[in-house]
Formats: structure tokens, sequence, C-alpha cells
RNA sequence: GGAGAGGUGGCCGAGUGGUUGAAGGCGCACGCCUGGAACGCGUGUAUGCGAGCAAUCGUAUCGAGGGUUCGAAUCCCUCUCUCUCCGCCA
């Protein structure tokens, strides 16, 4: 959500932020709309100042029993006037919010513009890691290993879901509990458990809503199933007033994410690389507005050591104006290298959304002078567990029956150091 | 699901129709006191919007939305959330 009075003051650098955001905006009805707005408010103020002083005058009167009935008649046709106000600014409100929720953050100036992913700008690269340039596809592996099962979750749920089985289930677990230790014990993360269901008003705050309510799957009670636990972990600090000195708050939460795909028809369809639920490890901050700038950097680095230690190539990119998501205002991309498509895919995807979110939400903070900003948030996944999952598998293959399990899950597998296909029968 | 009780400022908590934007307390900030601190004393301390260079003024906000009234934190209706008891349940 933008500032009208920033926008009001300079709309030709809001037209030109925007065009770097691919986005036009009619500039003339927004602050045409404003204009009414503010007004109607001020005409509508006068009259509420009228119908106050009545009212006080009204109550000396009785006080000293004098007669009011006059007064009240010019007050009840002063309310008319009220009312038709009222509802004029109810009206005009609406649609200017309605604009000014549709567009998105600024990109921040260090992004470069771009339309597309074609101008995203490299920024780090993994070297130690050699990349193969051949093995299976993930799913072959997990089918090879006869623990991963496309077919019955079809039956059971539709296409874009899988079933795990035996150690590939348990080595998703294990994945889980290694990425929730390493933040918790050695980034300075609080595990948060969330609920996975959630009201309009909290994707309202985070961006989701009300431009891309076709990606959510819905309920029949009116809750929305997150797409990503950035929503539950962001809105927790919605309506809150925050010491400076309790920042930063860093949060991470293990949940299942749901996206209903609507825009990815015939992508990725093959494997676990796209599916409508899996799980991820998300990273959210609530910082102040000097320090997110360097919170995204050390929030990168957080998800990119999970890739480190799993011994897994990898790549960093910043998103272009273009490529980012509606509430970023600079993104980096973490992408991991897959064997059997010979590219890298993304896996985690880290942005600090300045005080975008917090203004939908009213999230704030004040310091010692008791002046008052809204925080600044900022989110990355650290990282998406079925991704890492079916890279691993990619990039660890040893044989086509056979995948060698990173030395740092070996712990959670109870020191198993593959998993291979059993002849069961 | 049934019955009842509640939702007031950063927090706690008074307040049932007329200078109540809201007593009191806690917290916080500043000052005095002190060698320094604690204690104590004093002062200040909600947010949005509008007008103004500004001081300031106006307006709205006591869970949300409607209604009654000249006037609503206070009365009525709907919704929502929390708590207690009962039922059900992982």
């Amino acid at each position: 959500m933008h500032d009208i009075n920033l926008i009001r003051k300079n709309p030709n650098q809001f037209v030109e932020e925007m065009k770097k955001r691919f986005v036009s905006v009619d500039i003339n009805e927004i602050l045409s709309l404003d204009e009414k707005k503010r007004s109607i408010t001020f005409h509508l103020q006068e009259l509420q100042n009228k119908r106050n002083n009545f009212s006080k005058d009204i109550a000396k009167l009785k006080n000293k029993k004098e007669q009011v009935e006059k007064i009240i008649i010019q007050v009840n046709e002063i309310k008319i006037d009220i009312k038709k106000k009222e509802e004029q600014l109810f009206k005009i409100s609406n649609e200017l919010n309605l604009i000014l929720l549709n567009l998105p953050n600024y990109a921040s100036s260090k992004v470069p513009v771009g339309k597309d992913e074609s101008l995203n700008e490299l920024v780090f690269e993994s070297k130690e890691i050699e990349k193969k340039t051949e093995g299976l596809a993930h799913d072959e592996i997990g089918k090879n290993l006869r623990m991963m099962d496309f077919e019955s979750a079809a039956k059971i749920s539709g296409s874009r879901f899988v079933i795990l089985k035996a150690d590939l289930a348990r080595l998703e677990r294990a994945l889980c509990n290694f990425m929730l230790d390493i933040h918790v014990n050695e980034n300075g993360y609080e595990e948060i458990s969330t609920p996975h269901l959630v009201k309009d008003d909290a994707l309202l705050g985070t961006g989701q809503l009300p431009k891309f309510k076709e990606d959510l799957f819905s309920t029949s009670d009116n809750k929305w199933l997150i797409p990503t636990a950035e929503v539950t972990l962001t809105n927790m600090c919605r309506d809150k007033m925050l010491l400076d000195k309790e920042l930063p708050k860093r949060y991470v939460a293990l949940t299942n994410c749901f996206r209903s795909e609507a825009g990815a028809a015939g992508q990725d369809t093959k494997g676990m690389i796209r599916l409508h639920e899996f799980k991820k490890v998300e990273l959210v901050s609530i910082v102040t507005k000097e320090s997110s700038d360097a919170e995204l950097e050390r929030l990168t680095k957080c998800a990119t050591k999970i890739l480190d230690l799993l011994e897994i190539p990898y790549r960093v990119s910043m998103l272009s104006s273009g490529d980012m998501g509606f509430s970023a205002s600079k993104t980096y991309d973490i992408e991991v290298w897959l064997p059997s498509q010979r590219t890298f895919r993304e896996i985690s995807s880290c942005s600090n959304c300045t005080d975008f979110q917090a203004r939908r939400m009213n999230a704030k903070y004040k310091n010692n002078n008791n002046e008052k900003f809204f925080v600044h948030t900022l989110n990355g996944s650290g990282i998406a567990v079925g991704r890492a999952l079916l890279s691993i598998l990619e990039n660890n293959q040893i044989n086509k029956n056979s995948v060698k399990i990173p030395k740092v899950l070996m712990k959670y597998m109870s020191g198993l150091d593959k998993i291979e296909l059993v002849d069961e029968k």
C-alpha cells in the first residue's frame, strides 16, 4: 500500500516508479479521487462540527430549563447533509483504496530494471561442488526406489500431488528437522508453529489479496489455505506498536503451502517441482527501517547456508524490477542445479518488502523519542523442502537404484548413508 | 453445538446518555533529588484523517458493522474474538 501523501507530492515520480514495475497507472484518476476525498472530508467535518456545537448548546439550555425544539429542527437538517457526505466519502475511499491496493511495491534503486528474468543479475554461484550434467530425473529415481507414488496421489487427491514412502518420507522429515535446527540454533530464529487457514485480512496484509485470489485455495467458511508461512508469520505483528528495542524479530516456521497454480497449466507437470501442496521452511524478519537492507543479505545467507551444508550446487541472482513479486522491493532468488534438466531451478526467494506490507497491516514501532515508523518486513524460504529433496535425489544419485544421503542429514536418518531399492517379495 | 460472562490507550483497569479522548495505576521519556544509582517528587506520554508556514484547531476512533438519539464507551440489533461451565472430539 502506497502513501497517498507521497503520491500527491510527486505524482510524476510515482508514475516512473510504477513504470519500473511495468505497471501503468492512471495518475489523474488517483489524484482526482484523492482531491475529491479530501474535499468531501473537509465539508463533512464542518457539518459534524456544527452538529456537535448544537448538541453542546442543547445540553446547556436543558440545564437552564430552556426551550430546545428550534435547535433540534436545525440539527436534523444538518444530519441529512452529513449522511449524504458520509455516503460519498465511503464510495470515493473505496474506489481509491481499490486502486492503491492493486499497485506493487517500489523497486529498490539497486534492482536492475527489466521486464522479466532475462535481466536478472547473477550475484553468486557456488563453485566447490561439481555440477553433474547427466542423471535421471528425480521422479524417475523416486519411482525406481519405489518410494515416490504419483499414481496413488492422483487417485486420492488429483494432479500435482505426491506420496512419499519409506526412506524418502523419512528424508523429507530429516530435511525439515535439519533446517529448523540450523535456523533456530545457529541463525537466531524463533520457531513458530502456525495455522494453515487464515482470514481475508491476513492475506490483504501480505499482499496476496485482493489481486491474486485465483492463486489461492479457499474453504467453505470463507477462509484461505496459506500459500506460504510468510502470511502467518508476518501477520503476527499486524496492528501492533512495537518498541524499536524489540526488533529485529526473526521467525521460522515449517508449514505446508497450498497453491492453485492457476497460471501454470502445463508447466512442470512431471515430478514434484510444482505441486498444489508442499512443505516449506519459511524465514521472516521484522526489522527497523534502517536495517532492512542488511537484513536481506543476512536472511539470504541463512538460506544459502542450508545448501552449503547439503552440498548442492546453487546460484543466487537479484531479480529485475519486472520479475519480482508484488510486495517485494528487492529479491534474491536462490536456484539449485538439477542435472536432469541441466539448469538451475528456484528453491528459495528472499525479499525485502520494506514498509509495503506494514502499511497494509498497520504494523509500527516507536523509538525513545516517541517517533513512530512502519516496520520493514522480509521473508524468504529457508528452504522449500520438496525441491530440496528432489535436488538431493538428482545431485546425489549413485546409480539408478540408489542415492547418497548428505552427511549433515545422516544423524536425522539413524546414521543411514544412502537410500536404495530394497527388493521385497 | 448448548448456557453464561466479557472485549476500553504501549499494558492493566475505572467508567451505563451531555466539557469522557476517556479517572487511577504500570510502563516509557525528561527534569529535580544523589558522589552514582534505587526510592521519592514533578512534568509529559494514543492513533488516523483534514485545515494551517507554524503554534494550533477541527474531526473520527473505547472488538467490527448497522440502528435509536439533538448528543452513545454507555441503549438496541448483527457479526466476530476471548474466558467459564456442559456436550462432542484428535
